[in-house]
DNA sequence: ACCTACGGGACGCCCCGTTACT
DNA sequence: AGTAACGGGGCGTCCCGTAGGT
């Protein structure tokens, strides 16, 4: 990923990046923020979904869309280069990194309101069912040569992982 | 990660690399299957210790040694660098990459042995829990930025995913 | 000849080079190819002197420029680079490569158009002549460390050349 | 042409090279003198020649010699690499660069033969002969892509060279 | 004495950031 | 403001000359 794709891709010269972005750096924090607040919108999404559906559907849905190809371009870039991780980091003062942190807290919060809702069961740890969740599906969807895992993969994730923190219906 | 770091870091010449190495990707690939070798080593004392002193811990154990400095050092590696990606899915016939594949195997054969020796549910969905557990110690150890995470962290996480699937005793 | 030699020459930095041409051989290339152009207008003189002058004095004049310093420096670079010497070769369609190929069509046509005039033997070999004026040109002009031959020592050689096919006024 | 290219070659390693000679032009310099020491023999067979079968079958064979694969493939290095050349020149105190200088003396040497056997006019310029043959010789055999020319076309070529000097016999 | 390994200068190339020009 | 060219630091590689190991 070099500057001059970037250019090239956008069909203008090179010097309207740095007029826009005072470094090329600054540029991808700039896009990767630009990606993250995308993100916030199906976030958005997840969170009110609580109570509808399916919580395995729900989840998948949600997996699906926060590891689509647009995050799944972008992750690698923010795990491999080290100036525009740190850079992410500051510039996303809650903690943590975008993208892969506002999956996490996107994802908490669903099963939280599921929990209130009484879906998830009360003592359910949901920090390490939520890491469980977007470890799982990082890896499911970082799979870059073998392209996107099939929805009945990711359904099948879910539903196991959640397994154990659903509540039965009283029969 | 260039050669000149490389062989500064080693405190040798620039020819010595080129010399024991056809290309820079060459050394790279060496480098990582050399010390996937090393995690081979550390695998065969997970499925060995089926059986030992409880399932929560040996996991612990395991993610701890997977996930330590050196492989959370390569994977960035592996995941950004597209080149070395294709070679050493070229040099590991078993199919999967280096590494994250070996992980999830080792895992996925200590579970199924936990399994036949009766401490795991027989319907557990094995591949599912191995997912949770190597995606999940993905992000607890590749936080570079922080450090490694605390060894109370890693059993949390751990005793979280596999609540589902231990067998409960008998009463 | 090396790129940095030739940015260092031309007093600009190493980037406008590669900017301007695909690369180094691309440039000795397009070099070549643009002094082999402006050796054109020179071989149009030698065609227009036919019946002008005499005929030793063209063809002394003819070998001084076409063997000038700039031909020269370049026929070496010719001689010793294969990988030039070949996309030479492909550049110019019409058989041969450019410089010395050059001079041999543009003097054997002038020959032939003496000839036409009656200047030159109807029976000479214009090719063998031209083998001779070209290669013992080259060698005259080609000892570098010597500098240029005197325009004496040029006529002596093109006067001895075309000797026996100079047609003799009929007395 | 490297040193590497050299050892590998002769089957060795590539310190001995530098343990026979002080650096790789000398080792260049002392392999073109040997290649020269050996050409010195075919010189001797041309001048032993002169008398004996026909000028034109002499000189093409001469030339066949002096330009057979060897030089051929010496010559490009002597006119490309200045530093040989100019070695080779302080190492040759007779005046001029070995080989083609070499060539030249021995022509020059057998035409004068000839003529004072009366096979040659009297006042032929020989050394302007000389340099017709050899260079012309030279591009004839120099075009290193195409392979050495045929035996009629090398005669073809000598014929018309020595053509205004050879005695006619007296009918 | 030969051979392997090393040390390091240089080469062609890449790519970022800047600067005149339109 | 947008463009196109420049300047130069750095990368991977090549290859010469040398120095220990056998």
């Amino acid at each position: 990923l070099t500057s001059r794709a970037v250019t090239d891709e956008a069909g203008c010269a090179k010097g309207v990046l740095h007029r826009h972005f005072a470094d090329f750096d600054t540029f991808l924090v700039d896009l990767v923020l630009d990606r993250a607040a995308a993100l916030q919108m199906q976030t958005a999404v997840l969170r009110e979904s609580a109570g509808t559906g399916t919580v395995a559907d729900n989840l998948s849905t949600a997996l699906t869309n926060l590891f689509g190809p647009v995050p799944a371009a972008i992750i690698p870039l923010i795990i491999s280069r080290d100036e525009l991780r740190a850079r992410l980091r500051l510039a996303t003062p809650g903690g943590g990194i975008a993208i892969l942190a506002q999956a996490s807290s996107a994802i908490a919060a669903y099963l939280a309101a599921e929990r209130d809702l009484g879906r998830i069961a009360d003592d359910a740890d949901i920090d390490s069912v939520t890491l469980s969740l977007v470890g799982g599906g990082h890896l499911l969807f970082a799979d870059l040569d073998n392209g996107p895992p099939t929805t009945a993969a990711v359904e099948k994730f879910v539903t196991a992982v959640i397994a154990d923190v659903l509540q039965r219906r009283p029969g």
